[in-house]
DNA sequence: GTGAAAGCGCTAACAA
DNA sequence: TTGTTAGCGCTTTCAC
């Protein structure tokens, strides 16, 4: 592989005018520019990133955290924010980090390390903690599960809203009794849907029940245990509502199963309106958000950050919808 | 951000050896790696791993081109070249190609640019392929669907042995109109697939219908599309073999949409074995294949190739399984 | 065992 | 408009 001085030589012209034709050409001669690029062609020189990234401090690379890329959510997310680099000439490093702090530290230190010039973490956690000095500063951008209060700019959806709204569908179908399937404890995410999910409850003059509160990680093995333990209780509830459509797909196989339908026995409601949200049996009620415009969205307060133009709203929230499909109906007289 | 040179000043020792004590600490003396180690604490030292890899030439970056992220299959793939990565000491750059070979060229580029030292193709087309010359001995290994007489490594699966043993299973159950929903007509893995059910019905002594071969790409609604259009033939199919498992889903819709039964009226499979396909109502019948595998195995085969030793198998052939669910019966009596 | 010095391939200030 | 030159931060001989 060639380099620049080989292009320069070949070009009869010095290392800078080689430099020069391929970054602002229009500082050139057309006639030198010509000679250049023919001279690039001949050589078949690529200039070395490597280089020129350490050269010019900047590397075109954002990396993004993201907790489970098998996660079909996500997968909306990392496709948004792809397109979005794409059309800014940036590139993106995605890492799954399984939701594991060390994996995450490893890859935020890329941009510490200027291998990459920014990041986005789409969970609730500082991947810059316990850096070395001076790391708090560096470009974050904290979108889908954010922290409260945070520092650096973040994206998300008012998941209590959201959680309310879908409860208040439940209620308005005449469910009183109605189970939740929550995420992990450690998810702030997941404790917003639950305090919306109760202010419903306490709006309609409905007793909150731990009992009808079941942990679980967001996977279908968890939907159908957490749906199992809740249809074995004594007083059962006649609707459930899972905190993502993977738990509603894993509880809806457990419902039926036990031999009880849906919606005619229990409504059963999820959250992300995922791709085969629409494809279960019957299709699944769903908190439906836009998964692509958060991706877009962190990618382009990233940039802003990282060539430091103004952020108008440090602090984006993003809209939800209730789609209402064949999962809920109005509750059956017992 | 501190450099080297600030670390030696602090350490009161030479750059030569601050760089030393954190390469190979074995060649200095214990009480001056103190002092580094001392002064690399004391300035919050991260060196700048551009300037080192500039340097040595070699990233630790391996680049994955995936179709599609989004693929619950494509999803397990990457979950074990990150394993895999992570234990060598490398990280995956992962890049959404969405099948268009331009962002396919962008990303392999990083390994002409010095950014990447190799690349992880999981489709049937060469990256390098119009790259200057020298690109066709760049490292790259081709996994999941792989090009014919590759130069390079493959891991593949016997996609027309797996797709002739699910058909005979459909047979053994007494069809003998058995409908295939296929990939694009520019995948080689559909045509071995093809090939296979061709193999099986042949050797059963049934005819092959051109009527009952039915293109789609891989998209729940391609295998809704699919399943309508072969449900309105005249002389319908008892069977109907779907080339991946989410347009097998999506197929499933479409039959119940139709009023008709699976597996009563109609027998479906599928291929893959993403998590979804064990919680449909019925579960899927489908072929399994060790997704992860997949990935492990490129990863270590691309890193053995970068680091130029000898790799015992070129052409890594994967085995699948036939997992029976509750999708296929025998054929009703008309 | 340690330091001095050269230079990886490129960019950018400055000079011409 | 083009060339000269001085590094970017680090690794790696080669002396000592």
């Amino acid at each position: 592989m060639s380099n620049i001085r080989e292009v320069a030589r070949l070009a009869g012209v010095s290392v800078a005018t080689v430099s020069r034709t391929l970054k602002s050409p229009e500082r050139v001669l057309p006639e030198t520019r010509d000679k250049v690029n023919a001279a690039v062609e001949q050589a078949g020189y690529r200039p070395n990133l490597m280089a020129v990234q350490f050269r010019s401090r900047r590397t075109g690379n954002l990396v993004i955290l993201v907790p489970a890329i098998a996660n079909t959510f996500f997968a909306r997310v990392i496709s948004g924010a792809q397109q979005a680099a794409q059309a800014a000439g940036y590139r993106l490093l995605l890492c799954d980090t399984q939701g594991r702090a060390q994996i995450e530290r490893e890859f935020a230190a890329l941009v510490y390390a200027h291998q990459a010039d920014g990041v986005i973490q789409l969970r609730a956690s500082d991947p810059f903690e316990s850096m070395p000095t001076g790391a708090e500063s560096l470009p974050l951008v904290n979108a889908c599960e954010v922290v409260k209060g945070a520092p650096y700019p973040t994206i998300s959806l008012d998941n209590r809203a959201a959680a309310q709204a879908m409860t208040e569908h439940l209620i308005g179908l005449g469910h009183r009794r109605i189970g939740i399937i929550k995420g992990p404890r450690s998810s702030p995410l997941t404790l917003d849907r639950v305090a919306g999910y109760q202010d419903a409850l306490r709006q309609a003059g409905i007793a909150v029940d731990p009992s009808l509160i079941c942990h679980g990680d967001f996977t279908l093995k968890a939907g159908d245990d957490g749906a199992g333990a809740m249809l074995e209780l004594a007083d059962r509830p006649s609707a459930l509502f899972c905190e993502n459509d993977e738990m509603a797909i894993g509880a809806l196989r457990r419902i039926k199963q036990m031999g009880l339908r849906v919606p005619e026995d229990i409504s059963l409601v999820g959250f992300d309106d995922i791709p085969f949200a629409a494809y279960c049996d019957p299709p699944l009620t769903t908190i439906s958000q836009p998964a692509e415009t958060f991706g877009q969205k962190a990618v382009e307060m990233l940039i802003a950050l990282i060539e430091k133009k103004p952020i108008a709203e440090r602090h984006v929230v993003l809209p939800f919808g209730l789609t209402v499909r064949g999962s809920t109906a109005p509750r059956a007289r017992q």
